[in-house]
DNA sequence: GGCCAGGACACCA
DNA sequence: TGGTGTCATGGC
């Protein structure tokens, strides 16, 4: 039984011995890695691969192009990545902004101050916290902690929070007992997400995950956190 | 053949 | 503010 403060530190040290450096996040370029956050909601990694693979192969990994194609035609390049058509009006709506705002240059986008481009982001359709955080974080190493389904599934099973908590009250959780490090928060949520593909799809899998036995003390868990 | 995946949004009470 | 339905292909 450890406090939670204890658990993020003692959890990450497990998983990187692990797991190693695993270099994330798997995309080049920052618009290639928002287009993979966006084609990868609610989807396995794998699929929203083939996408941009096709985007690729029809050489639309551009603002200029992207603005260009049409909705219709993008959303049948993307097909592989389910929900084809949202995806392809969320992908052109974040273009859209690009252009409109940053006339197509991601290093001004980034060059923004953190808090006001990520409210930016949210206001964009299709970009919610953890697309807009992916974002920040792996495309424009900004200090952002990305929270998913495998993050909220690790720490509810290991009595860290409760699985209703909140995405804010998630990500508050993390950037107060995480060091403030790019490498870090890149490598912590890779780690997660590699437990979770691993470990934490199926109950019986449980049994394996590397952080079995390091269980946050019941009266210690995390309600709330303040930054 | 069923279940689920690295979410976000609309709609309803 | 919280709960529920919807979007869709592909792997196991």
């Amino acid at each position: 039984m450890v406090s939670p403060r204890s658990w993020i530190t003692d959890a990450y040290e497990i998983l990187e011995n692990t797991f190693g450096n695993l270099h994330w996040w798997p995309a080049e370029g920052p618009l290639e890695i928002s287009l993979g956050a966006i084609l990868t909601q609610n989807t396995v990694w794998a699929n929203a691969e083939k996408a941009i693979c096709a985007l690729k192969r029809r050489n639309l990994i551009s603002v200029e192009s992207l603005s260009k194609i049409s909705e219709e035609e993008l959303s049948e390049i993307i097909k592989p990545a389910g929900f084809f058509r949202q995806k392809a009006k969320r992908i052109k709506a974040f273009i859209d902004f690009v252009r409109e705002e940053y006339g197509g240059d991601f290093s001004l986008m980034f060059n923004e101050e953190g808090e006001q481009l990520r409210k930016k982001l949210l206001a964009v359709y299709g970009i919610g916290a953890e697309t807009a955080d992916s974002i920040l974080l792996y495309g424009g190493g900004k200090l952002y902690f990305v929270v998913d389904a495998y993050t909220r599934r690790i720490l509810s099973r290991h009595g860290v929070m409760d699985e209703s908590a909140s995405y804010d009250e998630i990500q508050t959780f993390f950037m107060t007992y995480v060091p403030k490090d790019l490498y870090v928060y890149n490598q912590y949520h890779a780690l997660l997400v590699e437990t979770g593909k691993r470990f934490c799809r199926s109950a019986p899998r449980c049994s394996a995950c590397p952080l079995n036995g390091l269980w946050c003390r019941d009266d210690q868990k995390v309600i709330s956190v303040d930054r």
